[in-house]
RNA sequence: GCGAGAGUGGCGGAAUUGGUAGACGCGCUGGACUUAGAAUCCAGUGGGGCAACCCGUGAGGGUUCGAGUCCCUCCUUUCGCACCA
């Protein structure tokens, strides 16, 4: 054994150890282990070439959940895959002039290489890339079954679209209203695509959040139930004549309780009456200069932004169409206007204004000078037309008041909110105008993109026939893969090779789609085609063998998109036959980020220069408080920018290499998991870390300075120890108790501690006579306790401690569990308070009555000077830990 | 604006159910070993006080024998959603 540790030839034999083995390929059905199969997956990464702690931090997780299930006697799987599709290898592409399909598999190849020194117990012979032909073929197949059955369609709707780019943006790629690579102002525009029927599930998906997954975090449950978003109201309509035809206006509400107080009618700019009544508008106006103030505001909202949360903030504005529909229930006239702030793809797209008891319509009342009506009253309270107060909306405690119908005919004074809402549809649905209907904020998930590098959605376009699907024999349609778009729109459109195609309904010559389908759709079911990569179906009984998956680890940021698209597909295929399961992940944790330190220097013209941490020398004063920093190179101060999230522009990306060429994985991986809750972000600091790899080198010195002791020893610890061994013993089982506590409820961070304090305790009871049993039993325990984690390192010690002789492989060695003998003592030191103050301590026999406590306690000298002769009134015991006298 | 979470030493963070606040580590201080440094080891390290002791978990109140933990009010902060009718 070398008497220092040397990580690079510990890590380089352990893998090479495992790697011999096979050791992570997992089988189905595995007689080895008895506790059953147990499936652990992180979300798959993009290849973007570079990996960085970070990543580390989330396959670290991932690898402790392997080691921990795995000792624990689970058939555990854990695989990886890439998230090969996607907008920055085009543009990569753009940049560098590189096909995508290059690009990507070449930064698979080295992702792959810079995870391999980690240890990973990854099942590589199931990975899976999205951009390859065999996987993404079962898109195209599960898309067609959709369209068969209606689940995916076809529709034209208003979308973000960058008239320099020439594609549809997403909501989070336009930025102040403008496209995010472009810059050019971003266009409403009515696209055709393809969109998936996720709203039919919405019940379901909401339901079950609560129903099925009490092993999510709440607030990735609460994050989709919002998302989700059901509301329950009315469906309501205003009539009108438009060309001597009555027709109707839909609008929906959840306050029907106020529809008295309607005092005008709201609709989205592109709502089809809108559109209606600006064609009217052009027709009555000539000559072509008039103007013509609808078609205006209709055009004007055409541009800038739909985020949502520019939207927001902008102030509300509208047009009067002198177009006016009738109420419902007072047949009132009432004036429609055009509003900015009503949206088309909610509800109807038009609300009922009801200024008294709407914010929104209140602002608009306002600015436009329209009537505000009052007809709830809250305990009498105040009412001012002028300014807008938040009990105006309250639903709680109101009452309806100027609720009459001029005809008496409907009268709701005096009812509640609920009373008043179910009245209210009551006397609407009489009429035929109106129903309680539940609303989602949910909308079907459009998934085409005017992009190149992403599955092709598998239709073709005939003359004649208009869009036909593709046949399921002539799948995949493959993605030609040398292309390299140059900015400029879609470069499949200017593809023959892949354009030309027969029309498979006609026969005639046909061009085909070239759309393709957003990335979320490869990662909704990439999980189930790890159990079975090699399938020549979809999944097979094997996805059944592992699906629902045990344990998901990945990020927040995937609370509503892929976690809630994923949770759509599995029931899209379970409605198949596919799988007969509703939830795909049984748990799931999300990991935090880690964060690094930055620092920068601003030159003369104020322009930052970031250094690298590494490249940064933190100075302290006498009481350990940071003072100063300043650069290596120069010994100038540079300025300290606080704890950010690793990012280029900041230059606090630590790259793994480095760091683990010099103290090795299993420090980078310690360190990652004992920074912080796994759950929370944690900062990277070379210093920690360093203290980290000095716990592992004293470890190593540990076992190698006893290893004779240890290896001679006897294999159990004798029934009788000395009082100093016994609390020696107690602790190193309490501790382990502690630990798998810990392990079961995924706070790694105090394993590490755990198994810290378990090396204190060795190091302080190695001096004891016949300690040699106890260091034996102690050893393997802290091996055990500390190898999820730094796998390599306890290996070698487990082999060279000769534990592996005796035990086997530390992969399948059981996790050791706590001995109640060990952790049973016949004396305790309970704390003893007086009126709750800590004032001292008393030892005494573990079985000792109250009356004996007290007695003990009591005869301490101290104590009795805080008891000051005066009566104790009362005594509270707890066992095990302290004892209060109340005086 | 709405919703959820978090505020504990110089720092990262501990403290299963209300029961010894600050585990473990970093940093810092002193010492040992070294020609010297690095490394390593030993001791100390919440604040105040010579001490007995007092004060301390964002602020204020409350419940309790006892509160970092429970309840109320407020402040700060992170995250998510954001004109959803």
């Amino acid at each position: 054994m070398e008497a220092t540790y040397d990580p690079a030839a510990v890590e380089h034999a352990a893998q090479e150890h495992w790697r011999s083995l096979d050791a992570y390929r997992a089988r189905e059905h595995d007689p080895r282990f008895p506790k059953g199969k147990y499936y652990v997956c992180s979300m798959l990464p993009y290849p973007s070439g570079k990996a960085h702690m970070g990543h580390v931090r989330n396959y670290t997780l991932n690898d402790v959940v392997y080691r921990f299930k795995r000792s624990s006697g689970y058939n555990v799987m854990s695989p990886m895959g890439w998230d090969a599709f996607g907008l920055p290898a085009e543009n990569a592409a753009i940049e560098k002039g590189i096909a995508p399909a290059k690009w990507t598999r070449a930064n698979i190849a080295d992702m792959k290489a810079q995870f391999a020194p980690m240890g990973f117990a990854f099942d590589w012979s199931r990975e899976v890339t999205t951009c390859d032909p065999a996987y993404y073929r079962w898109n195209q197949w599960l898309f067609l079954k959709m369209l068969e059955r209606g689940i995916a369609y076809r529709k034209t709707q208003v979308v973000n679209w960058d008239p320099v780019d020439q594609t549809v943006l997403a909501n989070e790629q336009v930025v102040d209203g403008c496209g995010w690579r472009s810059g050019a102002p971003v266009e409403k525009r009515e696209i055709p695509g393809y969109y998936l029927a996720i709203t039919r599930y919405a019940e379901e998906l909401l339901t079950s959040l609560e129903k099925d997954l009490e092993g999510w975090p709440t607030q990735v449950r609460l994050m989709q139930e919002n998302w989700i978003g059901r509301s329950e109201g009315v469906r309501f309509a205003f009539a009108y004549e438009l060309e001597g035809k009555r027709q109707l206006l839909w609008v929906f509400t959840t306050r029907a309780d106020t529809i008295m107080g309607v005092t005008f009618v709201a609709i989205a700019p592109e709502h089809p009456l809108a559109t209606e009544l600006a064609q009217r508008e052009l027709a009555q106006r000539e000559p072509a200069h008039a103007v013509r103030p609808l078609t205006a505001f209709i055009e004007a909202s055409r541009h800038g932004g739909v985020a949502d949360a520019e939207l927001a903030t902008t102030e509300k504005k509208g047009v009067p169409t002198g177009f006016f529909v009738v109420h419902p229930l007072t047949g009132e006239r009432i004036e429609v206007w055009i509003g900015n702030y009503v949206l088309m793809s909610y509800g109807e797209g038009a609300v009922m204004g009801v200024p008294g008891h709407d914010e929104r319509d209140f602002a608009f009342a306002l600015q436009y000078g329209l009537p505000i009506r009052q007809v709830i009253d809250i305990e009498g309270r105040e009412f001012s037309a002028t300014q807008w107060m938040p009990w105006y909306a309250s639903t709680e405690g109101s009452r309806c008041i100027h609720s009459r119908s001029a005809d008496g005919r409907y009268d709701y004074d005096g009812k509640d909110y609920s009373h008043a809402v179910d009245a209210v549809a009551a006397d609407l649905a009489a009429r035929g105008l109106g129903e309680k209907r539940v609303q989602w904020r949910l909308r079907d998930w459009g998934i085409s993109r005017q992009r190149y590098w992403g599955t092709p959605i598998p239709v073709i376009h005939c003359e004649d026939c208009g869009v036909v699907p593709v046949p399921e024999k002539d799948l995949p349609v493959v993605l030609p893969e040398d292309l390299v778009p140059d900015g400029t729109g879609n470069p499949l459109a200017k593809d023959e090779r892949f354009l030309a195609c027969t029309c498979p309904r006609c026969g005639k010559p046909a061009r085909r789609e070239t759309d393709t389908m957003d990335t979320f759709v490869d990662s909704s079911w990439y999980y189930m085609r790890y159990c079975c990569p090699d399938a020549a179906q979809m999944v097979d009984e094997r996805t059944g063998y592992w699906m629902p998956m045990d344990q998901y680890i990945g990020g927040i940021e995937h609370a509503v998109l892929h976690l809630l698209y994923a949770r759509f597909w599995t029931r899209v295929m379970r409605d198949f036959g596919l799988v007969a399961f509703d939830e795909p992940f049984e748990r799931l944790f999300t990991q935090g980020m880690l964060l690094a330190h930055c620092y920068f220097r601003e030159d003369a013209t104020g322009r930052r220069r970031w250094f690298y941490p590494a490249e940064v020398e933190q100075q302290f004063d006498e009481r350990g408080v940071p003072v100063s920093a300043v650069a290596k190179e120069d010994g100038r101060p540079v300025v300290y920018a606080g704890i950010e999230k690793m990012s280029k522009s900041k230059n606090n990306v630590v790259e793994p290499r480095a760091f683990i060429e010099r103290f090795g994985a299993d420090t980078a991986r310690a360190f990652v998991i004992f920074a912080g809750p796994p759950d929370q972000s944690a900062p990277w600091s070379d210093k920690s870390a360093e203290g980290v790899h000095r716990f592992l080198r004293r470890l190593w010195m540990f076992c190698h300075s006893e290893r004779e002791r240890i290896a001679g020893a006897p294999r159990r610890v004798p029934a009788t120890l000395d009082p100093a061994l016994k609390r020696a013993r107690h602790e190193l089982h309490a501790t382990l108790q502690q630990a798998l506590f810990d392990y079961q409820r995924m706070q790694f961070n105090t394993v590490v501690s755990a198994a810290m304090i378990m090396l204190n305790v060795l190091e302080s009871a190695k001096a004891l006579p016949e300690s040699g049993a106890l260091l034996r039993e102690g050893a393997g325990i802290l091996l055990q306790t500390l190898y999820p984690i730094a796998p390599h390192i306890t290996h070698a010690l487990w082999v060279e401690l000769g534990l592996a002789a005796e035990r086997g492989d530390l992969l399948d060695a059981p996790m050791p569990q706590p001995s109640e003998e060990a952790l049973r003592q016949e004396e305790l030191e309970l704390v003893v308070q007086v009126n709750g103050k800590l004032r001292g301590r008393v030892t005494v026999a573990a079985e000792a009555s109250e009356e004996a406590v007290k007695a003990a306690a009591l005869s301490d000298e101290h104590i009795r000077k805080f008891v000051a002769g005066k009566p104790v009134r009362k005594v509270i015991l707890v066992r095990g830990k302290l004892i209060n006298l109340v005086v």
